[in-house]
DNA sequence: TATCTAATTAGAATTTTCTCTAAATACAAT
DNA sequence: ATTGTATTTAGAGAAAATTCTAATTAGATA
């Protein structure tokens, strides 16, 4: 959804294995599982991580569940960090509301 | 040191605040400590997450610490992200052992 | 219907991450 | 030397993430 679950779901580097398998299209539930050395039960609950992140789709055939890149997400994501090496002052608002409510009235 | 510090190190909302901040010049930690609701001792352990991800630097003049961004690392993940929504089969390495040694012998 | 295959969900165990308090370090100023 | 300020380190508790086994769902096939 956000930049938050995006994060988060690329800070495994089981999820981002999967990400670079599935460049070459599109895969199986279980033709990416078959790269890792776990479970199917594992497998689905990074699959549901990345796509809560938005990072893939899903598709369902027959009895199948196929995985696909959503590169879509990327370009945000190398638009935040063009963003955070780029020039100053520009604005820029990630969601988070990690700041305090500015008890102290300093107004930062 | 490598992409999964860095990743880690970005799927925090305070750490990725705290870049932010950076973005207008170095900080001590005190002043940057002061955009959060939260100890000392807490933003030190963010500090040295970012520090360890090769996110921030860290210079000590007198009793104060001042921290500033270490840009470079965003063109590495800009790349690394432009490669992921890029053309198929491009040489990808990212340093990750999450692949088993094969064992099957079906070579992949 | 019964059974097989593909994949997910549920629940528990383990590990990792985040945060705190208390103590320690380092430098500055009295 | 003592006190004060800025920051980190140590250790512990709470919360979140990762992984497993067992059970479940859903469709395909005999």
């Amino acid at each position: 959804m956000g930049f938050q679950e995006t994060f988060k779901a690329l800070s495994d580097p089981v999820r981002r294995e999967i990400l670079v398998l599935l460049r070459d299209g599109r895969m199986s539930a279980g033709d990416i599982g078959a790269h890792f050395d776990m479970t199917g039960a594992t497998m689905s609950y990074h699959f549901k991580q990345l796509k809560n992140a938005d990072l893939i789709t899903e598709t369902k055939e027959k009895n199948f569940v196929y995985y696909e890149l959503n590169t879509s997400v990327f370009d945000e994501l190398v638009m935040w960090f063009e963003m955070m090496r780029g020039k100053k002052n520009e604005k820029i608002d990630m969601g988070d509301s990690t700041v305090p409510a500015d008890g102290d009235g300093s107004g930062g």
